[in-house]
DNA sequence: TAGATTGTTAATCGATTAACAATC
DNA sequence: TAGATTGTTAATCGATTAACAATC
C-alpha cells in the first residue's frame, strides 16, 4: 500500500503526462515532469523508482509506459462509482463535474431526506435517504461524499458505514468519529479560505 | 509566520472551541479537545505552549481565552473579502456557502468572460471580466478563488497577480507557473476522490 | 497525599532533498 | 569523449509523539 500523498503524486503524473502526451511528445525528463506539477525532479525519480518504472538516461521516459504503469497501481475499475449524501448546492455542482468522467469516476446517485429535492429521473438521480442503505447494498458501492449539514454528519456517517461504505469525502465541518477504518478525506474549503486570509494578513 | 498546518490545526480548534461553548463549557482539557478534532493531546498542547497559551492543571484551559488568543494570531480584520473567477456551479455553491459568514469572510464578487452569466444585481454581483483588474484595485482585493477552466488559469493567474492579489485558491486542475510568491493553494477534487479508489481497491 | 494534567525536552519517524556514481 | 540524465544512497529537515518532571 502506498502512503496518501505520493499516490496523490501519481495522479498528477498522470494527469500532466496525459496533456503532455495530447500535445505530440512521447517521452519526457524527469525535470520536466517536475516542473509541471510543482516537484523536484528528484521526487519524481525517486517516486518512480519505488515503482520499478524505469527511464533512459539519454531520452527520459516513455509517457505511455508511465501512464500504463500508474493505472495499473491505481488498478482503477472500469467503473468507479460514488454516492452524494446531502443534496445541496456543492453536490450538484459536484454531479455535474466533468473531470470526474476522465478518470472513469461517475457519481451514481445522490440521496436527500427532503422530500422536495427527490427527483429520480435527473442524470444522476437524487432519491430519498431511506433508500440509500439498500442502494448501497444492491450497487455494491464503497465510496461517498458527504455534503449534508455537520449536525447530521456523524449520523450519516454511521449508516454509511453499515451499509458497506469503505471511503467517504466529508465536506462536513467536523470531525467523525470511526470506531472502524474507514478512509476518510476531510475537506473543508472555509479552513482552507481562512488559512489563507492569515497568510495575507500576516505577511 | 506560522506554517500552514499548524494554523489550519488552530482554526478548527477554534471552530470546535465555539460548538463546546455553545453548549455552556467554559473550560476544556486537551485531551478532549484533541479527541474532538482528530489530534494527539500532546500535539494540542505543544500547539498552545508555543501560542504562549497557558492552562490549568487541575481545570484545562479557558475556552473565552483560547478562541480569544486564536483569533488575534489569526489577525482577522472585520471583512475578510475574496472574489471568484469563473463563475461556474462550483463558484455559485461556494458564493452561498453560509459557512463563510461566521468566520467574517465574504465572497464579494464573481467574475466571467460570458455575457449571458453577467448580473450585477444578484446578492454577490457576476461582473465582466474585463472590470476585475479595476475592481481588485479599487476594493483592494488580496484573495482570490479561480475556477476558470483549465485551459484559461494561468493567464486569469497572472492577471490577478498583476492587480495586487496574494493569495488564490486554485480549482482549476493545472500548475499554476508564480515567479513571484503569491499563495496558492491547490484544491482538486477529483484527484483527491480518486485517490480514495485507490485505497478502496488496493485493500 | 494521590491522581491527573500541563508544559517541555528528547526521541522518533517519515518524507524530501542533496550528492554522486553509473551510464547512455 | 563530454555532457546530461538516471537511479540510489546518505544527509537533512521538520513535524509528531513519547516520556516525564513539575504542579495543581
Amino acid at each position: 500500500m502506498i502512503n496518501r500523498k505520493r499516490i496523490i503524486r501519481l495522479i498528477r503524473y498522470k494527469n500532466v503526462l496525459k496533456r503532455i502526451l495530447n500535445s505530440g511528445e512521447e517521452r519526457v525528463f524527469s525535470n520536466i515532469l517536475a516542473e509541471l506539477t510543482g516537484e523536484k525532479s528528484t521526487q519524481v525519480r525517486k517516486d518512480f523508482s519505488l515503482l520499478k518504472i524505469t527511464g533512459n538516461k539519454k531520452s527520459g521516459y516513455d509517457i505511455n509506459e508511465l501512464i500504463d504503469r500508474i493505472n495499473e497501481i491505481l488498478i482503477k475499475k472500469d467503473k468507479n462509482s460514488a454516492i452524494i449524501v446531502g443534496c445541496g448546492k456543492i453536490a450538484k455542482a459536484l454531479m455535474d463535474y466533468q473531470n470526474f468522467k476522465e478518470e472513469n469516476i461517475e457519481i451514481c446517485a445522490g440521496f436527500d431526506s427532503n422530500p422536495k429535492k427527490i427527483s429520480p429521473s435527473r442524470p444522476v438521480p437524487i432519491l430519498p435517504l431511506e433508500d440509500m442503505n439498500k442502494y448501497i447494498s444492491d450497487n455494491e458501492v464503497k465510496v461517498a461524499i458527504l455534503t449534508v449539514p455537520a449536525r447530521f454528519a456523524q449520523e450519516v456517517f454511521d449508516q454509511l458505514k453499515e451499509s458497506g461504505i469503505l471511503a467517504v469525502m466529508n465536506f462536513a465541518p467536523v470531525t467523525l468519529k470511526d470506531t472502524g477504518d474507514v478512509i476518510i478525506k476531510y475537506i473543508n474549503l472555509d479552513v482552507e479560505l481562512e488559512s489563507l486570509f492569515y497568510f495575507v494578513n500576516a505577511r
